[in-house]
DNA sequence: AGATTTCTACGACTCCGGTAGTAGATCGTC
DNA sequence: GACGATCTACTACCGGAGTCGTAGAAATCT
């Protein structure tokens, strides 16, 4: 098997959230998930699938006259992986400088920052242990 | 002007990047930097600044017979642009994870760490305080 | 059964990123 | 002042993402 770094880009991406959300779904029933930000024909959607399908990102069975497709890759894999592409890309761009941006930029929950606060406080212990 | 979500692809952040860290640069320069990991012909960086420049992502003046290229965004914004443009494509917004893997993936240094406790306690008062 | 709808499969076309070759100007050197 | 090196500008080409049209099979309606 090899599909290591899966860089998926716009359009696959928004399937592929679809299939993760739903478990499996048709074509029909991908575009209407996708039909309020992105209106599609049809086939636009069958064709991003037989390609993604060909890139082993997705499967599919087939229902009566229906193709069913179900997402190969899980979500986690493809965010870890575009993510810290995304990182190694972004070179020496102070971490917390970008953090900063972020959190000023999307609204913040009360649970996330908590959930931060416990982040660091395991990286800061990661830290004490490894040296 | 109009460079609002500067999304730039692999070799073209490679390209600023040279240009952010020497200010600016010749296609020679730019070739030199990114020899060692993409031995790429010289015109294929002409070609490549020449469209960035379309863009408005660089500016080049003359000097004699060589172009001299100069960044026009600041890293910053493109880091910002381009993270908050992939956590907007990850997971509807789901900035913890984000910053999750970040932290993971860059070696955050110790004072990094208190940096961003920092910003999360204050981060934390703006929303008691907002509402 | 014929007409209508619904689905898939296949192919076409566009745009952009990346990669480079070639032509022509210019500079430095003999 | 001719020669080789260097540099830009222009053109070309490929592959992948994205977008869809059309053809044809299959189910459904009347």
């Amino acid at each position: 098997m090899a599909d290591h770094k899966p860089r998926l880009a716009d359009l696959q991406l928004a399937i592929m959230h679809v299939l993760w959300d739903k478990g499996e779904a048709t074509i029909a029933e991908v575009r209407e998930a996708l039909a309020e930000d992105r209106p599609l024909a049809y086939t636009t959607i069958g064709t991003m699938l037989t390609k993604m399908e060909a890139k082993g990102h997705v499967d599919h069975r087939v229902d009566g006259r229906v193709n069913i497709y179900k997402p190969l890759i899980p979500r986690e894999t493809v965010s870890r992986s575009m993510i810290s592409d995304l990182a190694s890309r972004l070179s020496r761009g102070d971490v917390t400088e970008l953090v900063c941006h972020l959190l000023d930029e999307c609204d913040v929950s009360r649970e996330e920052l908590s959930r931060l606060k416990k982040l660091i406080k395991q990286k800061e212990q990661e830290l004490s242990h490894d040296k």
